[in-house]
DNA sequence: AGCACGCCGACT
DNA sequence: GTCGGCGTGCTC
């Protein structure tokens, strides 16, 4: 009987592959080979050997190709990335496609790391000894005497040496060949660290050689980047690599160059926007244990690390570091499995924990570590409420707003409104015969967006042209009602004229880089106001920044998603942390129409620890994640009754299992590009209930009648790893 | 997910 | 007459 190899494909079924062997080369576990898969070519991962194959002899194809010599994928990746599809109820050939760059899930030749050099052939050699050779070949058969040269280097030396070198190559005198990027040189040195820092630092780094999670609860400007600098120089100094982890790209290039300027070692930087040449190039230099520090967003954390030494989540509440489609994992949550799997500590840093973290300190399955001062010593911003009951507004903005906007930039300063909603006002409303727009395809209000004249669906993205006049009755009195950033940016152009004012949302920074244009204007010493969206929230330094106002929190007061709450008091403190943090003390207003609200009169007074704590008891005492346990099924299709037949199919297959569908099936909701979504929230007490009866659940689902039709997958919320 | 097959509408 | 729309089924 031949031994079988088990592959996995990137294909979104809960299935693995069986192959023959190929008729030449050996392939290992974690090799990449390529087979044959339906009538084209495939690159998958060999995940286990000689196994014992379910699917005939007779049907099974043969490997064409094995594409390494050895596992390109090691021993703990794989593993974790089995635990991972495992866990998160993931297709397994998806989760490691996720783990390699698509540049690497092709049939071609790994990349060369080496920086481009030449150097003389033996030919060469003896070309320069005889002195055969004239002008710029001759220079450049000098140059390269002492030995290789990079390209870089004798752009310096020989401007115009690619003629010379093109000629002395065809004549086979010297040869292309590669060295090894040099280190840069650090130019900046560590400030002392405060108290708290220092001694985070130190207990961190008792932890060096071992698995243990730390959460490191810092307030905005108390310096945790310090922290995470500290202990990644510590651990580089060993020789191992530091993984650390960010929410955005945007975030990146401020740290990324901090980092190189501290430690002078190789960093890498991941991030989706990268060129996938250079993705796989990044990704191969951590593999080749070259680079000592990688830094990158959600899907970094694959990156494989042979002489790991720490890993850390920077802003570890970030709801970004979801995967929202696909493989649909949690970064912070994978980043806890990697840690333990090596045997490293792992750091998740922020001023906002989210409650899952709150609730594993409690739980004593993580350490923290809290970090108070303030260099500086600016201490950080009240908040004050601004009842806007009985008040008469200006496009949604108070006098007291107003008159607080106006302080500010009297003074030459610059004050930021929040505002949690894009475009001009979230309903178009008939004020004759009380008509609004409403998307045909969900039924949901559109929002009109004034500076592109269309009426736009948050929901599904469908368009529509800004009617003139209303289409039920004719009547030309259309009211915009509520107000979105771009009503805000132009009611404050209006009441401001000789301020610049400065709209924020994904709308004007659609272009790339315009983003860091904008920021760049405001670090100049001029007053100006901003408007913007959370994209303000993030920790972008606004040195001259001295008021927020954070305007409409009240939504999120009523939302029906159990995480508003967390991620409203998240928001409101991330935004309040804009203000003030340079030499200027700082303000924080936030208007509302429930001032005596429990959540915000707590998260104002006590602040969001306490906040937090009273959420999470709320949580364990209705049985929400953390504490109960929950899986949303949700299916995708262009056609609402195939959605519909496939989630009926899906509740009558879990009538037998030990779970319950939590609530009634909302009918499902169209989404853009003329698909529709429906979803099932299922629940268990336990976890372990809930994963053994998911997973073989998982595999039938796959089998139902309908389920072809649909796109389908589950979302399992992160609860705990242990 | 890709990809092919297959069955009905509007064009050279 | 065929090009191509997407609905359906399959991949060791």
């Amino acid at each position: 009987m031949p031994a079988v190899l088990r592959v996995a494909l990137p294909v979104p079924l809960p299935t693995l592959f069986d192959y023959l062997p190929a008729a030449s080369g050996r392939a290992d576990v974690g090799s990449r080979v390529l087979v044959p898969f339906g009538k084209g070519k495939a690159v998958g991962v060999v995940v286990e050997t000689n196994v014992e194959s379910a699917v005939g002899h007779a049907r099974l194809k043969r490997v064409l190709k094995v594409l390494d010599d050895g596992p390109l994928l090691d021993a703990e990746l794989m593993a974790t990335l089995a635990r991972a599809a495992d866990y998160w109820l993931g297709a397994p050939g998806e989760a490691y496609a996720n783990a390699l760059p698509l540049a690497l899930r092709e049939d071609r030749p790994l990349p060369d790391l080496r920086e481009e050099a030449w150097a003389l052939t033996a030919a060469g050699q003896s070309a320069l000894d005889a002195g055969s050779r004239r002008g710029g070949s001759r220079a450049l058969l000098e140059a390269l005497a002492p030995g290789p040269v990079t390209a870089e280097l004798l752009h310096e030396l020989l401007p115009g040496w690619r003629d010379a070198a093109r000629r002395l190559d065809e004549a086979g005198l010297i040869e292309r060949t590669g060295v090894a990027g040099a280190a840069p040189l650090p130019t900046s040195t560590p400030p002392e660290l405060m108290p708290e820092q220092r001694q985070a630092v130190d207990t961190i780094a008792a932890s060096l050689g071992q698995f243990q999670s730390f959460l490191l609860d810092g307030v905005t400007g108390s310096g945790k980047t310090e922290v995470y600098l500290a202990l990644i120089e510590q651990v580089v100094a060993q020789g191992k690599q530091a993984l650390l982890l960010v929410p955005e790209i945007g975030l990146a290039p401020q740290t990324v160059r901090r980092v190189r300027d501290r430690l002078g070692v190789a960093v890498e930087v991941l991030h989706s926007n990268l060129a996938e040449g250079d993705r796989a190039r990044a990704w191969l230099r951590a593999r080749s244990g070259e680079a000592k520090v990688i830094l990158g967003t959600r899907s970094a954390v694959f990156t494989p690390l042979p002489h790991a030494g720490l890993i850390v989540v920077d802003e570890e509440h970030d709801g970004a570091y979801k995967q929202q489609e696909g493989f649909r994992y949690h970064a912070r949550d994978l980043a806890l499995l990697r840690a333990r799997a090596l045997d490293v500590p792992v750091v998740l840093g922020s001023a906002t924990p989210s409650l899952e973290s709150l609730a594993n300190v409690q739980a004593g399955r993580y350490r923290a570590l809290h970090l108070r001062a303030r260099p500086g010593a600016i201490r950080a911003p009240q908040v004050q409420i601004v009842d806007m009951r009985a008040q008469r507004l200006e496009h949604g903005l108070s006098p007291a707003l107003l008159a607080a906007v106006a302080d500010t930039v009297a003074r030459g300063e610059q004050a930021l409104v929040f505002r949690n909603r894009r475009g001009y006002a979230p309903v178009l409303l008939c004020h004759a015969c009380g008509w609004h727009a409403e998307c045909p395809r969900c039924e949901h209000p559109m929002t009109l967006h004034a500076g592109r004249r269309q009426l736009i669906c948050h929901h599904c993205d469908y368009t529509a042209r800004l009617p003139a006049q209303c289409p039920a009755c004719a009547a030309p009195d259309l009211k915009p009602q509520g107000q979105g950033t771009e009503r805000l940016e132009e009611a404050l152009a209006a009441q401001f004229p000789e301020v610049p004012v400065l709209r924020i949302d994904r709308e004007t920074t659609r272009r790339r880089d315009a983003f860091e244009q904008l920021l760049e204007s405001l670090h100049e010493d001029r007053p100006a106001i901003l408007v913007g969206t959370q994209m303000l929230a993030k920790g972008h330094d606004l040195p001259n920044l001295t008021l927020v106002a954070i305007v409409g929190v009240d939504e999120g007061l009523h939302s029906v998603d159990f995480r508003a709450s967390e991620r409203l008091s998240q928001l409101v403190v991330q935004v309040a942390g804009r203000a003030g943090r340079a030499r200027k003390p700082g303000r924080v207003l936030l208007q509302t129409h429930h001032p005596d609200h429990p959540l915000l009169r707590q998260l104002l007074a006590q602040g969001y620890a306490a906040a937090a704590a009273t959420l999470l008891d709320e949580r364990r005492s209705v049985q929400l994640p953390p504490y109960g346990h929950q899986v949303l099924l949700r299916a995708e299709a262009h056609q609402r009754e195939h959605v519909d037949a496939f989630l009926v199919d899906a509740a009558h297959a879990l009538a037998g299992a030990p779970l319950q569908l939590a609530g009634p099936m909302p009918a499902p909701m169209p989404l853009r590009a003329g698909r529709h979504r429906g979803q099932l929230l299922i629940e268990a007490e336990t976890r372990s209930a809930l994963h053994t009866a998911l997973r073989p659940w998982y595999r039938m689902l796959s089998t139902l009648p309908s389920a072809r039709r649909v796109r389908w997958s589950l979302d399992v919320d992160p609860v705990d790893l242990y």
